[in-house]
Order: C-alpha cells, then sequence, then structure tokens
RNA sequence: GGAGAGAUGGCCGAGCGGCUGAAGGCGCUCCCCUGCUAAGGGAGUAACUGGUUAAGAGCUGGUUCGAGGGUUCAAAUCCCUCUCUCUCCGCCA
C-alpha cells in the first residue's frame, strides 16, 4: 500500500507514474473523499472530545455528592450525534481504504517504459548455449523416456497440473534444494528457515496476495482462515509484520525452501506440458528486510546471488529489467532471470527478483526500532544427520 | 474433542464502572554522589493517528489494556463472540 500522506501531498505525479504501469487512479474521486474525510473526522473527534470532557464533568460532580441529572439531560443527544458522525466516517475511511489497497505500487523511475512481455529490457546475458549435433528433447519427454517423470499417475492421484518424480529425478531436485540453501546459507549470508506452508488472511494480505488476488490462491475448506502458500515469501515477509525492530535488526536475510501452491487461474492452456506451471512446485526463497534506503543495492545484490546460482549449474541465462506493465501488484521493480532450454530454443522465467520497497512494510505494518536478541543454546547433532549439516555437530 | 486458567506499557506485575494512559518493580536515558568496582540519591521514560505546519519541531484533539461487537453520560474494569497461550483428560491415519 502506499503512503496516504503521499497521496494527499502529490497525487497527480503519483497518478502519472501509475500510468505507466496501465493503472488509472481516480484523483478527482479521491481528493473529493479525501476532502470529506478531513471535514467529518474533524466533526466526529470534536464530539468525542466533548463526550470526554463531559463525562469526566459528571464523574467529579457525582464524587462531590452533586445532583446530575442536569448534567445527564445536556448529553442526552449527544449519543446519536456521535453514533452517526462515527458511522459515516467509517464508512468514508473503509471507502479510501478499498481504493488505497487496490492501488499497486509506484514504478521505479528506472524501471522501462512498456506495457507487456515484449517491452522488458534485456540487460545481460552469460553463458553461452551449447551447440548440439542432435535434437534437443523438452524436459518432459527427456523424463518420461526414462520414467522418472510421470504426470499421467499425477493426475491419477491428484489431477491436472501435478507430476511425480522418482528415483533419480527426485533425488536431484533433493539435491537442487540443499544445494541452494547451503549457498546462501554459507556464501551469500542467509538464515535458513522453515516456515508454515499455511498462512492466514492477514499474512496474505499483508504480502498482497490478498484480497485482489483470491482466485490464485488453494484455501483449505471453504471459508477457513487457512491458505496453502504461493510462495515462501509470504510466510518469511509476514514474520516482521506488526512487529517494530530495532535499527540493528537490518538487515534481515533470510532463505527458505518451500513447496509452493498455485491455481493457476486464468492460465488455462498455458504451458499445460511439463512441469513449467505446475500447481505444486518447490522454491528456494531469498527475503530481505532492509534500511528503506539500501533496497535498491540490496536488489542488485539479491539478484547476484540468484545468478551465482545458475552460474555453478552451468545454466545460460539472460537478465530481463520488466516494464512498468508487465511487474507484479506490490513491486517497484523486477529483474525478471530467464535461463536457457535448449528444448524450446528460447530463455524462460526461472527466477524473480523484486524491490517492494515500503509498500509490503506498510501494508504488514513493519516498522523497524528495538532488538530482542535470544542466547544461542547449544543442540547436538545426531551423528547420523551430520554428513547432510556440514559435519557440524553442534547447533 | 472435553474440563479449567490466563492475555495489561521494552519486560515483570497491580488495577472498586468515573479523579487510571494506567500503581509498583525491572530495564533504559540524563543528573548528583562515590578516587576504580559495587552501591546510593534525584529526574525522565508507550505507540499510533487527525488538525495546524515547510516539518518525523511545537501546539491541540482522537484512538489503543489479545481481537470484534454490546450495555452506559462514562469500560482495562460489566455482557456476548472469536483468537492465542498454559494445565489436565481423551483421540491420534
Amino acid at each position: 500500500m502506499l503512503d496516504p500522506k503521499l497521496l494527499r501531498a502529490d497525487i497527480d505525479s503519483v497518478a502519472s507514474k501509475l500510468k505507466r504501469r496501465g493503472y488509472e487512479l481516480d484523483v478527482e474521486a479521491f481528493n473529493k473523499l479525501e476532502e470529506q474525510r478531513k471535514a467529518i473526522q474533524v466533526e466526529t473527534q470534536n464530539l468525542q472530545n466533548e463526550r470526554n470532557t463531559r463525562s469526566k464533568g459528571i464523574g467529579q460532580a457525582k464524587a462531590k455528592g452533586e445532583d446530575i441529572q442536569p448534567l445527564l439531560d445536556e448529553v442526552a443527544s449527544l449519543g446519536e450525534k456521535l453514533k452517526t458522525a462515527e458511522s459515516e466516517l467509517n464508512k468514508i475511511q473503509s471507502r479510501l481504504e478499498e481504493i488505497l489497497f487496490g492501488i499497486p505500487n509506484i514504478p521505479d523511475d528506472s524501471v522501462p517504459d512498456g506495457n507487456s512481455e515484449t517491452d522488458n529490457v534485456e540487460l545481460r546475458r552469460w553463458g553461452t548455449p551449447a551447440e548440439l549435433d542432435f535434437e534437443p528433447k523438452e524436459h518432459f519427454d527427456l523424463g518420461s523416456a526414462k520414467g522418472l517423470m510421470d504426470f499421467e499417475v499425477a493426475a491419477k492421484l491428484t489431477g491436472s497440473r501435478f507430476v511425480v518424480l522418482s528415483g533419480p529425478l527426485a533425488r536431484m531436485q533433493r539435491a537442487l534444494e540443499q544445494f541452494m540453501l547451503d549457498t546462501h546459507t554459507q556464501e551469500h549470508g542467509y538464515s535458513e528457515t522453515y516456515v508454515p506452508f499455511m498462512v492466514n488472511r492477514d499474512s496474505l494480505f499483508g504480502t498482497g496476495q490478498l484480497p485482489k488476488f483470491e482466485e490464485d490462491l488453494f484455501a483449505l475448506k471453504g471459508d477457513s482462515n487457512y491458505y496453502l502458500i504461493p510462495t515462501a515469501e509470504v510466510p518469511l515477509t509476514n514474520l516482521v509484520r506488526d512487529v517494530i525492530v530495532d535499527d540493528e535488526y537490518m538487515p534481515r536475510k533470510w532463505v527458505a525452501h518451500t513447496p509452493c501452491f498455485r491455481s493457476e487461474a486464468g492460465s488455462y492452456g498455458k504451458d499445460t506440458r511439463g512441469m513449467i506451471r505446475q500447481h505444486q512446485f518447490e522454491k528456494v526463497e531469498l527475503v530481505q528486510a532492509v534500511r528503506p534506503a539500501d533496497s535498491y543495492d540490496v536488489l542488485e545484490e539479491l539478484t547476484g546471488h540468484a545468478e551465482k546460482i545458475l552460474q555453478k549449474l552451468g545454466l545460460p541465462y539472460r537478465v530481463m529489467s520488466l516494464c512498468a506493465g508487465d511487474m507484479g501488484f506490490s513491486s517497484a521493480k523486477t529483474y525478471d532471470l530467464e535461463v536457457w532450454l535448449p528444448g524450446q530454443g528460447t530463455y524462460r522465467e526461472i527466477s524473480s527478483c523484486s524491490n517492494f520497497e515500503d509498500f509490503q512494510a506498510r501494508r504488514a505494518q513493519a516498522r523497524w526500532r528495538n532488538p530482542e536478541t535470544g542466547k544461542p543454546e547449544n543442540i547436538t547433532i545426531p551423528e547420523v544427520l551430520r554428513p547432510y549439516m556440514g559435519d557440524i555437530e553442534k547447533i
């Protein structure tokens, strides 16, 4: 959510920046509502003030043993007036909020113009796609041929857009997860984190999936408050929801491996073959909470961390700066990493790095200030697990 | 699933429906004292937000004692619903 003060102070420039991403802000409507809000809020607070001082007076009179009936008669009509004013104020404020929560983040000035994918700007390439003297196959042909990747049996178990991996392929997925976690924790300074795979509405609201994108989520048991996470970004970012942290707390660097669940509503017919657009997939997510002034440097740094993984794996890729019209709702600037897919003869998105500025923080009421340092305690690791944990003996 | 207890400021912990934004303690900040250390004395110490303003300075309002409703002139205090935490019993693919 944008800073309401920014909208009050300089709505025109906000509107023109939002226009770059194809969002039309109704300036006139907002200003009008805002004017009403101000008038009614002042009136309401005046009435509250009157009630407070009068009630105090009644209390004091009673304490002195005076007759309070005349005073009670005086305030008789106050309650009704206050109630009316308050409900009017609530109505206007919730309308303002509705507008506010529906406004996407402002694209940074460095974000290229454009409306769609085709306007994204390539920044750099790494690696060269191999020259092959044979016809490369798609991953699903390779996997299916070896009997290690089975979409049919997954469809039987659940439905379309799921997969069963077997033997070395399942193990390779695990190896990738481990490799990424180890690289990010040991070389890039992230703190490994295990989080719930289900979150409540407040958390989804904090990162901006709700209220607008409910249909992209899997909810549990109808009207329950539990949703499967579409990305670990949700639990990780919400770690600091409603929290005021100390300056020393920053920067915070989290990495988590989780399954992700997406309904892929609206993408029917797209990428129906293979593992590219599944309802369930594994992801290693990086999230940093940093001081506002550092956020753009950190975006570059974090993108570099993601690139490092592809470099170590020897996978050619390119870095795209998404244009204003192609960025996600909460993002102020986004880089996509696109990896070369020999079977498709093209680069495809594999990773996405965004700076949300204070958009999510404000939504989630995450602020910074005071620290809470816990004392570390030693936990002995069972011997058989040590090989999987870099041979350390204690935590 | 059943029975019970609880949720108050950075932390601990009081709190008869009005004079409690909240006693007391700890912590923290500043000052005094003490040749170091320890101790002692004094003062201060919630957040958010509206209006005003160039202002995150000041002034002046409002809101907040787990959350949401309600009763009342007045609610941390009374009533209802919900969430979470703790204890005991049951269940556990």
